[in-house]
RNA sequence: CGCGGAGUGGAGCAGUCUGGUAGCUCGUCGGGCUCAUAACCCGAAGGUCGUUGGUUCAAAUCCUUCUCCCGCAA
């Protein structure tokens, strides 16, 4: 089939890899603008258009498919279908409709839970047990296409965001390749939705990664994991920015100690009384330094029992 | 030139403002204590103070070049 890829950050790049290694031509790639990134503030090219031109696919970069033009532009390429994955523009119905198969995304959760922006923090916060990726086929809805593929993993509780990021981006490619081949021979039957478990991942803020230390544990434990890499969760110690990067929850009993009361410090890590519990800092990262383990960060600074985070 | 912090034995930090013997907490190695120990005591090794040039009798410290790391912002 001619395919036309629309992707944006790390994350699609396995999936344009896959249907560049397939016997797919991938004839044209959308990707977001190029912007001022990082410090410094210089411009740089987004990780789905790296490749496209280390493989000479032409590449598309509209700031949005308002306007006629984007549109026109769009329909001119003779593919059959679209695909799809973390594009980050919203699609017109003009775009949906405008190859025979119309367009196939990809979505990093299990729907119908967690549409929107972030499946892959959600499933993480939310505790669940297992996540997954699934291929549907793109409505006008946010993510509320009809559902083609599903794939399924566990979650152990004990993976970051980052590294289930990941593992689904691969997922996303197998699932990718193995839908557009269940469409090319008809064996896939769309499935709508069921309404009853539909849920949504707003966008991730900074904010978010804002420790409550009156949480319990195991909250604490899941913002942790689910913001890592980024925004990451944070406290403030001293007046300054200390990043949680690795944490164990104890208890989960309650606790009569102030939330956020540094319990004990020691090599394993320092101990830090919550609504309910108390969790072991095991990595953490002060601003403007490396992450470092607890034992680490104790050599050089002064962190002692009975400091309240947070302030 | 978006704002800011930092580069000091193997690790994490202090010292820089107010130039003048390189320090702390660990780690490593040796010895001691102990039934024993990751605990405790004694001792030792290990540093061109990121790089370039300059100022000075003298530079980790002041001025300069470059580079690398990091927080914010995007």
């Amino acid at each position: 089939m001619k395919i036309v890829f629309m992707g944006t950050p790390e994350y699609s790049v396995p999936t344009l890899q896959a249907l560049l290694d397939s016997e797919h031509e991938v004839i044209g790639v959308y990707t977001k603008p190029d912007k001022p990134k990082g410090r410094g503030k210089k411009t740089e090219i987004t990780p789905v258009k790296a490749l496209a031109l280390e493989n000479g696919i032409p590449v598309y970069q509209p700031a949005t498919f308002k306007k006629e033009e984007a549109i026109q532009e769009f329909c001119g390429h003779s593919a059959d279908i679209a695909v799809v994955i973390a594009y980050g523009l919203i699609l017109p119905s003009a775009i949906l409709e405008a190859y025979p198969m119309g367009c196939i995304n990809l979505h990093a959760s299990l729907l119908p839970k967690f549409r929107g922006a972030s499946p892959i923090q959600a499933a993480i916060l939310a505790g669940e047990s297992k996540t997954g990726v699934t291929s549907m086929q793109m409505d006008a809805g946010l993510d509320t296409g009809d559902m083609l593929l599903k794939a399924e993993i566990p979650l152990t509780g004990e993976e970051t965001a980052g590294e289930l990021h990941d593992r689904l981006a691969e997922l996303s490619a197998a699932v990718c390749v193995n839908t557009l081949k269940g469409l090319a021979a008809g064996e896939l039957i769309p499935q709508p939705q069921p309404e009853s478990d539909v849920s949504y991942a707003g966008k991730i803020t900074k904010e978010m990664g804002k420790i409550s230390w009156s949480m319990n544990s195991e909250e604490i434990s899941r913002n942790v994991r689910g913001l890592s890499p980024w925004p990451s969760a944070y406290t403030l110690w001293q007046g300054k920015l200390l990043k949680l990067w690795q944490v164990r929850a104890l208890s989960t009993e309650e606790s009569k100690e102030t939330a956020g009361k540094v319990l004990a410090v020691g090599e394993a890590g320092i101990k830090v009384a919550c609504g309910k519990g108390s969790v072991l800092i095991e990595e953490l990262q002060l601003e403007g330094k490396k992450r470092l383990k607890a034992a680490d960060f104790l050599n050089g600074h002064e962190l002692l029992s009975g400091e309240i985070l947070g302030e």
